[in-house]
DNA sequence: CTGAAAGCGCTAACAT
DNA sequence: ATGTTAGCGCTTTCAG
C-alpha cells in the first residue's frame, strides 16, 4: 500500500529514527531536516501506522465501551459523553453493544484484550461478576465502571447513588399524598437498588410495603406498557406508578391512553434516568435525574488516568441522583 | 505483560508458527500438538496480539463509524444496527462523533487512517466532500456512506430518496386539504433535498410555493420549538408544518403547547424519520420512516465485501422511505 | 506435519 | 543532531 517510514527516510536523506523523532516531536532535531522531512510526508501524505507504534509498547489511544444497547437514548448520551471526553485526551472508542447478555460480553472482553485496548469502559447488568473478574481484571486491564456498581470488588467506577434515588422517588410520590404505589422494576442490579431505596422511604412513614404491587421484567416501552396494565387492571389499583427508568415509565404512560386514563389526574407516573424522552412526553415526565454527561466524563478521566499509571488509589465515586418535577406526578385525589 | 506466542511455543515445545497454525486453524496439525498448544494457551490464558497480527497484513477487523452525534437518537439506531452486523461478520466498530463539524471529520479520517482499520462508514452532512475524497478516497481507503448521499463521486451508499420522501409527506398534506404548509428543514444536502420533494409535489398541484414559509436550521428540539414560534405567529400561520426531522417535528408540537394550541386540530405535524421519539409523543407523531435497521446492515455487507475484494463495482442502493401516519395529522378544518 | 527465518512498520536505547 | 540496531508479536513462505 502507501508509503512507510523506511520510504519517507530514504527519500529525505535520513535515518528512520530521524523520521520517527520528527513525527512524534521527540528528540533533537535541526530545524532545516524536519522541514525537508515534513516536506516529504506531506507530499506522499504518509500516515504512521500507529498500530506498529503500539507494538512496540506504546499505547493504542484505544478504549472498549461496553454498553446494553445504543438504540437506547440513555446509553446513547452515555456514549456520546465517554466518545466526547476521550477524544479530548487523545483515545478513540470502540463500541461493544451486548444487550445484557454475558456471553457477549465475555466475549467482546477477550476481544479487546486481543485488540490491546488501553482500558476499557463497562455498563452491564452484572448478574454474574465472574466473567469480568476471569476476563479482565485477572489480565490486568484497566477497567472502570459507569453507572453500574460492584461494591464488592475493588474496580473504579463512577455511578449514581440508585439507593437514593429510590428514596426520592417514593418521597416525592408520598409527599404528594400517594400510599398505593405500583412499581414497574428493571431486571438489574441497580434497579432493584431502586427498588430498595424506594421501600425504605415507605417504610420511613410507617407503610406497607405491598410485594403483590411490583413487577420485574426488561426495560422496553412494551413491557411497560404491558406491566402497566397488569397493575391498572387490578381491583385496587394504584395511584400512582415508579417506573425504574424512562422508558418502562414511558410504556406506562401509554398504558394509560389505552385505559382512558389521564396522567397525572387518574394516574401520577415517575420514571429514572432523564432522558430526552422524559421531555416530550405529553405531559412531560417527572423522573429522577442521573448526570449522564458528568459520569461520562469522570470515567474517561479516572480511566485514563489508571493507563497513564497516574491513578494511586481505585476510585469509587458515587454521585447523587436529583429529582426533576414534570407534570406526571400530583397531589393524590 | 502477559506471555507470547513465543513463550506458549517454548512451553509446547514447538516452533511459534505451529502455534500460529493452531491458533489461526492454518496449515495442517497434528491432533496431538494442537491439544497440547490449546492447553498450554488455556494455563496462561493467553491473547494473541492481534495488532501484530494486523501488522504482517492481514486485516485489523475494525471499521471506524464517522456519525453526528450518538445522543440523538436516529443516531443512536443507526449506529445499534451498524455494530450489530459488524460484529456478525467479526469486525468491530469505532465510533467517531463528528457533530457535523468538518474539521473534526477530517480529523478522524487520517485517524482512523493512521489506525489502520479497515474501512470507514460515514454519515455527514456533506456540505464540503473535498475532505473526504482527500483524506479516505485517495489513500484507498474502502468507504460507504450511509443514510447520506454524495451523486457526484463514485462511492458506496445506502440511503433513501429523501426526495420522494418529502414529496410524500407533502402529498398527505395537500391529501388532508392543507395548502399553507409550513417548513423548518434542517441545514443539510438531504434535508433540502426532502424540501425540494416537497415542494414537487405543491408544484404538481398547481400550488405555489411561499418562500416565506421555509426556516432553516440545526436540528435540535429547541430550535424546532423556536422556528415553529415564529411560523405560528405569523398573522397568516400555516395549517401544517412539515419538519425534515422528528426532533424538529417535537420542537413544533411543543411551540404548539406554548401557545395554547391542538394538534392535530389547529396544526398538522409531520416528521422524518421515524424515531422511537415519534411514538411517545402526544399526540404520536405522522412521519416518514427511514429503513434504519436494513440500511445499517446493508452498508456493512457491502463495506464488507469491499474489504474483502469480493465486490466487482460499486454499489450505490437508494432505499424508499414510507409515510407512517399516526395522530400528528388530519383534515384540515 | 513441523520449524527456520524473513519480514510487517515503528520505537528507543545507544552510538557517533 | 543524526544514525544503527535490536526488538515488539505475529504470519507466511519454504525446507525438511
Amino acid at each position: 500500500m502507501g508509503i512507510n517510514i523506511f520510504g519517507i527516510a530514504k527519500e529525505a536523506n535520513v535515518s528512520i529514527a530521524t523520521v520517527s523523532k520528527v513525527v512524534n516531536n521527540t528528540g533533537r532535531i535541526s530545524e532545516k531536516t524536519r522541514k525537508k522531512v515534513l516536506e516529504i510526508i506531506e507530499k506522499h501524505n504518509y500516515t504512521p501506522n500507529l498500530l506498529a507504534s503500539a507494538l512496540t509498547g506504546k499505547l493504542s489511544y484505544t478504549l472498549g465501551l461496553i454498553i446494553p444497547n445504543l438504540a437506547n437514548p440513555f446509553f446513547g448520551e452515555i456514549a456520546k459523553s465517554v466518545e466526547d471526553r476521550a477524544r479530548e485526551l487523545g483515545f478513540s472508542v470502540m463500541i461493544c453493544s451486548t444487550d445484557y447478555d454475558a456471553e457477549r460480553e465475555a466475549w467482546y472482553f477477550t476481544l479487546l484484550q486481543k485488540k490491546r485496548v488501553d482500558g476499557v469502559i463497562i455498563l452491564s447488568g452484572f448478574e454474574d461478576q465472574h466473567t469480568i473478574t476471569r476476563n479482565l481484571v485477572k489480565p490486568n486491564m484497566p477497567i472502570a465502571l459507569i453507572a453500574r456498581d460492584i461494591p464488592t470488588i475493588s474496580i473504579n467506577s463512577v455511578s449514581i447513588d440508585d439507593f437514593v434515588g429510590g428514596y426520592e422517588a417514593a418521597k416525592h410520590l408520598l409527599g404528594l399524598g400517594h400510599t398505593r404505589i405500583g412499581l414497574i422494576v428493571e431486571n438489574i442490579r441497580c434497579a432493584k437498588e431502586r427498588l430498595r431505596g424506594f421501600n425504605q422511604a415507605l417504610e420511613d412513614q410507617g407503610l406497607q410495603f405491598d410485594e403483590s404491587l411490583v413487577i420485574l421484567g426488561d426495560a422496553s416501552v412494551q413491557n411497560g406498557k404491558k406491566f402497566a396494565l397488569q397493575l391498572l387492571e387490578r381491583n385496587d389499583p394504584p395511584t400512582a406508578i415508579f417506573a425504574t427508568n424512562d422508558i418502562l415509565a414511558i410504556g406506562t404512560i401509554q398504558a394509560t391512553h389505552e385505559l382512558g386514563l389521564k396522567v397525572p389526574q387518574d394516574l401520577s407516573v415517575i420514571g429514572f434516568d432523564n432522558t430526552i424522552l422524559a421531555t416530550i412526553t405529553d405531559p412531560p415526565l417527572t423522573t429522577v435525574a442521573q448526570p449522564m454527561e458528568q459520569m461520562g466524563r469522570q470515567i474517561v478521566d479516572i480511566l485514563v488516568q489508571e493507563i497513564k499509571g497516574e491513578l494511586t488509589h481505585k476510585q469509587r465515586i458515587v454521585l447523587l441522583p436529583e429529582l426533576v418535577v414534570r407534570k406526571s406526578t400530583r397531589e393524590r385525589e
